[in-house]
DNA sequence: GAAATATATTGACACTTATCTATGTCTTGC
DNA sequence: GCAAGACATAGATAAGTGTCAATATATTTC
């Protein structure tokens, strides 16, 4: 069996913007609302809109609404799955249980 | 001291494309020829020079001219860039260096 | 229910990307 | 030095991206 390099290429490609990485790092130590978000920027508010769809539409981020905030935060699942990419580059997708428990 | 997003986002864009993204996983096991790479791949040859391009370029991978041939092979130093980006994820730099110990 | 606030959507735009065909360059063998 | 093969470059093109201003939607408060 293959490597789902489209998996993997759907995530990097949600990740191939300054932007979105900083906010994926953002993510990582708390949830945040869009407008905490936005104070880090010097974008407009649709510009965020706009990368907040992308991240959450590759499943690296979830959202929940919580009154009049959108709540962003992390979703480790599909973190992991790049994580483990570059932990287990050029393994033998067989080998790949092995190294996910290293 | 900040991250150096953009450094993270050049490198991930060099691999927001699902062919390039194979073909660094197939660099990770060997040194491989321009020719070796093709075969594996329905794109023209062009095309995949203009991967190569970019994937040298961002500094993932490295060339070497042997007689004909054009050897591709990983420059670790900034694949680790990227590995130590997943597992460092949200800490603060001045932790990075004990983050890449463990 | 009207006003205020947070977020999403739309439409427009300049720019970038991945791909091809055609052609150029460089190395090797004869 | 010429032909063959490996790779790079140029030019064209269709599709995608990141950004904004303007507008819409949804929630809370008074």
């Amino acid at each position: 069996m293959k490597r789902d390099y489209k998996k993997f290429a759907s995530l990097m490609k949600a990740l191939s913007d300054e932007t979105r990485i900083q906010i994926l790092d953002m993510l990582y130590k708390e949830e945040l609302c869009a407008c905490n978000i936005l104070e880090e920027f010097k974008i407009t508010q649709p510009t965020l809109s706009y990368h907040m769809k992308i991240l959450s539409d590759s499943g690296l981020v979830t959202s929940r609404k919580d009154g009049v905030w959108m709540k962003y935060s992390l979703n480790m699942e599909n973190v992991n799955v790049l994580r483990e990419f570059f932990d287990c580059l050029g393994q033998e997708s067989s080998e790949l249980g092995l190294c996910s428990l290293k």
